[in-house]
DNA sequence: TTCCTGACGCTTG
DNA sequence: CCAAGCGCCAGGA
């Protein structure tokens, strides 16, 4: 992987890759970066990366499988809506079965 | 250069 | 079981 590009960059390169009707976690593309405990980063890349690129970030939510990043959409149902479209259901700002639309990059992609 | 903040995650009370 | 605090790394002021 390139390493030369910023922390930011490589999250983009990850959530690029998250094929459509999938979603991941903060923590496991901070892990597979090798930020594992710094999900934060990846969240923080996300904010700028509907700035930097087109990011489908939509498809990005935290351990919950909570839309806690909506509110940084345009408008915030924007988010939801995105991942209905991909026949993923979201309810109170959650995804139904999670874990079954979850797209683990380290499993994926077993690099 | 230093301090603060942040779309999270885990441990402890 | 629910709520709160600390830790992580990088960028901006």
């Amino acid at each position: 992987m390139k390493k030369d590009e910023s922390f930011f960059e490589m999250v983009y390169e990850v959530v690029k890759l998250i094929p459509p009707g999938r979603v991941t976690s903060y923590g496991a593309i901070a892990k597979y970066l090798g930020a594992k405990g710094s999900a934060r980063m990846v969240g923080w890349a996300m904010n700028a990366s509907h700035v930097m690129d087109h990011v489908p970030a939509h498809r990005v939510v935290n351990r919950n499988g909570m839309l806690t990043g909506k509110a940084h959409f345009s408008p915030p149902e924007r988010m939801q809506s995105l991942l209905e479209a991909e026949g993923i259901l979201v309810e109170n700002d959650q995804i139904i079965h999670f874990q079954q639309h979850l797209w683990d990059p380290e499993k994926e992609l077993a690099l």
